[in-house]
DNA sequence: GTTAGCTTGATATTTTATAACATACAGGGC
DNA sequence: GCCCTGTATGTTATAAAATATCAAGCTAAC
């Protein structure tokens, strides 16, 4: 069962344009090998490990090594393309990565789908309870697990 | 420079005692390794890793293998006496064991030390941004990484 | 076209975690 | 007591996730 109705290879797309504008104003290089990570990360569209994404890439070709995988979402990362989802030792691509941010997320135990919260007031919330704890704010992990409405149903 | 004035013995022993009265009550068997394990990891009183744990755990005596320090571990974070850093790959002692709940945390990235907020209204925040986007609430992680008082100082 | 810096390749290893099966031990029924 | 059952721990092997290190390749600026 399609979980959301959407056009999946548009939303593809989107991501990998949206990328490469984002890399030509700030000057940083979305090389094939970048995009191509980037792209397997959107097609699955659930949260995807490293070596998964190791497995997709070595396809029809010599294998690659576990550093190109993690050197490449690394840098998809530190450039907000891709969110790091903790509790799964995976990786989701960003939904809105021409604002950087932290990543917020539910997560359906039942399907695996994810999705991500840019909420402010959450947001909001999160780092005012760090000061009220005496902390200053650096960044924060979110990751709620639950059962997604269509699992539902 | 220590962190918290605190008598940290007393910490010890209080996590201890209390692990071993909710034992009592749920009729679960708190076992000479079981209190070990619970309290080398309220010996460090920092996130402690699993490997660091068996370390401990063998010395003096033959070397304990990694299956027997996860089960351990897996047992007292089902009891709540321990909570699981995801963002660390860590462990730490809970400071409220008595009453079952999801651990919320705050990191220093100086000094590695961590807080628990045991704050009801955000996790209340945290179960109704979940409705609010479709899903029933299970768990949920906050790992919020900062400075704290004392390293800022 | 040389060079400096970034990017990728390649090899090895470390760190984290679990599968599968064997043994030990505690408590209930007889 | 003794057996049985279920829980706990031991043991061996391996899987899964991540990183250190050094080499080679590419790119863009000069």
């Amino acid at each position: 069962m399609l979980k959301h109705k959407h056009d999946h290879n548009h939303c593809i797309a989107t991501a990998l344009e949206s990328a490469q504008k984002i890399c030509e104003e700030r000057e940083t290089r979305f090389t094939p090998l970048r995009k191509r990570v980037l792209e397997l990360v959107w097609t699955k569209h659930e949260p995807i490990t490293a070596y998964e994404v190791l497995d997709l890439l070595s396809e029809g070709q010599k294998r690659v090594a576990p550093p190109t995988v993690y050197r490449v979402l690394d840098f998809l990362i530190e450039e907000g393309f891709v969110h790091r989802i903790e509790s799964l030792n995976s990786f989701v691509g960003c939904s809105d990565p021409e604002h950087k941010h932290q990543g917020h997320f539910m997560i359906c135990t039942k399907c695996s789908n994810v999705t991500e919260m840019n909420e402010k007031s959450l947001h909001d919330v999160i780092e005012k309870a760090a000061q009220e704890n005496g902390y200053s704010y650096e960044n924060s992990i979110l990751e709620i697990a639950g059962i997604c409405e269509n699992c539902r149903n």
